[in-house]
DNA sequence: TCGAGCTGCGCG
DNA sequence: AAAGCGCGCAGCTCGA
């Protein structure tokens, strides 16, 4: 048994554009063994069966796109073999350029083989030049590795490999259901749009036409304009922005062009159902996602804070009117749980915050208090502010949009929320002082996953640096709970950033497994906020997502 | 007809 | 010019 790890490298073939591990095809399986002189290759995975087991672990340059290929082609085990992945180690420690070629130049100084030139030395020799790359590289960055953020990525990836494949069992009947629902709604508002504007005419559209005679010219053409075409409505309403928010306040007179706002609203509620949700689910029997821990190779996708994305399908933005479609395959039901203001505790722990610490520990009503200290008029403002403001960095525009007060009563409530959140504002600008310095955002310990900041990107910039430890720190929480989770042989089947999603048997013990769900999650949480103690984790079963009617 | 870029919106 | 952070995706617009 080795204890170094197997370098595996796959050239594959993407059928649809996209690389897909759970459909691609594989074309040549290049491998690497300690120790050995030359990389091994073959046209079809089938040798490494003799090779694998002879090791606990493999190294891969995107193990997530690989081992998930491994994994269903030869049924890799995805719970045996340890995982290292260049990628993820290069994403953790704040690596700009995550590509194999370009970190090899930068920590190697090799200068690899271009595609178009690997004619002169020949494919063998040119792929397996990558094979090396990778081994050498995950020695050096192994070096510079200094908190658990990797390995927590490193021991998610079969993970996650093993949610992308399972996904939620979709009930057509209800979709159905609610499909005839959400086109009776935009044939309605739709129909009622067009006969509220009907006599109107504005500019629907304008092109260039460039003739030899003529030069430029723009041909017009004018009409009442389309409930579906925001820059026609732009010019109807005579505003810049056609968003929900301007629209609902449009919608708050009683002119013609408030209720055009209100049916407008309606009518892209119901669109979006139906284009984003819906149609695309048709005749679909099972719901499935790739997940991604980091941006692929070419910095496309994946998020810069260590939250997962998800593709093709998104698991992390459906909508409760699909969730209500969603359910565990027959003999099993869905288990779901998720941490409650996790990213505001993470605040409180990190920046030592006495006030929010102590909120937490006697479980209080954080966002009331502000209302009371603020002198709000609602809960719901106050949320709004310590999110936004506070958290998220929100300027003073921000605020008096939120709290519907004009700008200049705005310096006050941020110098007052100043004294509330003492510690917190104190460490947002000891952090900011550090990002400064070096470029970098760490999150805290001990996960110091690192974020690259472009310091001159401007004032987004501040808010991106003070917001990456936070969300960072949640997110790792969530990470080791799943990663515990998989270890003892849960069937993971989604994560939506702060929130766990697991099948269990409809023969187990229910109350026993709720019992061990909750237990992982807050201990986990606790492990990481010992000031703040464990947030009391909340377990809902059933055979659906959601049970709420319509 | 194609696509790049933008707008708008779903989620935490 | 103004912008709360983090994502992915669908449709529209408009030039090529």
């Amino acid at each position: 048994m080795s204890s170094s790890p197997l370098v595996v490298d796959l050239e594959t073939q993407t059928p649809t554009g996209k690389p897909d591990f759970r459909e691609d095809i594989v074309e040549r399986v290049g491998w690497l063994e300690e120790g050995a002189k030359t990389a091994k290759w073959a046209g079809c995975v089938c040798p490494l069966a003799g090779v694998w087991y002879n090791h606990k672990s493999v190294l891969m340059h995107n193990a997530m796109y690989d081992f998930g290929i491994l994994h269903r082609l030869q049924r890799w085990d995805l719970h045996d073999m340890g995982v290292h992945d260049t990628l993820a180690l290069a994403y953790a420690l704040g690596e700009q350029d995550l590509s194999l070629k370009g970190l090899g130049q930068k920590y190697l100084g090799v200068q690899t083989v271009t595609h178009s030139q690997q004619e002169k030395i020949g494919p063998e020799q040119y792929h397996a030049q990558d094979l090396w790359l990778t081994q050498r590289l995950w020695g050096k960055l192994r070096g510079m590795e200094r908190g658990t953020a990797y390995d927590i990525d490193r021991a998610l990836i079969p993970a996650l490999i093993d949610c992308s494949y399972r996904g939620y069992e979709i009930d057509q009947e209800r979709l159905e259901q609610a499909t005839l629902a959400a086109e009776a709604t935009c044939g309605r508002t739709r129909k009622a749009f067009e006969r509220l504007v009907g006599e109107v005419s504005i500019l629907c559209s304008r092109r260039k036409k460039t003739t030899k005679k003529q030069g430029t010219e723009y041909i017009e053409t004018f009409g009442p304009p389309s409930i579906n075409s925001p820059i026609q409505l732009q010019r109807y309403f005579g505003i810049d922005s056609t968003s929900k928010e301007t629209l609902d306040e449009i919608a708050k007179g009683d002119d013609d062009q408030a209720l055009a706002a209100a049916l407008i609203g309606q009518w892209r509620k119901s669109d979006k159902l139906l284009d984003t949700y819906f149609y695309p689910n048709r005749r679909k029997e099972k719901l499935t996602g790739l997940f991604n821990i980091t941006p692929s190779e070419s910095g496309e996708g994946g998020t810069g804070t260590g939250r997962l994305s998800s593709e093709r399908s998104n698991m992390q933005n459906l909508t409760p009117a699909l969730e209500r479609c969603l359910r565990a395959p027959d003999g099993y039901l869905l288990m779901r749980a998720d941490y409650p203001q996790l990213e505001l505790r993470c605040a409180a722990e990190l920046s030592n915050d006495e006030y929010l610490i102590g909120a937490f520990q006697e479980g209080r009503d954080l966002h009331e208090e502000t209302r009371a200290w603020l002198g709000l008029d609602s809960r719901v403002k106050a949320k709004n502010f310590n999110f936004g403001a506070g958290l998220y960095g929100g300027g003073a525009d921000y605020v008096s949009r939120i709290v519907g007060r004009p700008r200049n009563q705005v310096a006050e409530l941020m110098q007052k929320h100043r004294q509330l959140w003492t510690g917190w504002w104190n460490w947002t600008e000891e952090h900011w002082r550090r990002v400064q310095r070096t470029s970098y955002s760490v999150a805290p310990e001990p996960f110091l996953h690192k974020r690259y900041i472009p310091l001159l990107a401007g004032d987004h910039t501040k808010k991106a640096a003070v917001n990456h430890p936070v969300q960072c720190m949640a997110v790792y929480i969530c990470k080791e709970a799943m990663v515990r989770l998989f270890r003892e042989g849960w069937l993971l089947v989604n994560q939506v950033h702060d929130a766990i999603h697991c099948y269990v048997p409809s023969d187990d013990n229910i109350d026993l497994r709720k019992q061990q769900f909750r237990e992982i999650m807050e201990s986990t949480a606790a492990k990481y906020l010992p000031r703040i103690g464990a947030a009391p984790v909340d377990v809902k079963v059933g055979r659906y997502w959601s049970q709420e009617e319509a």
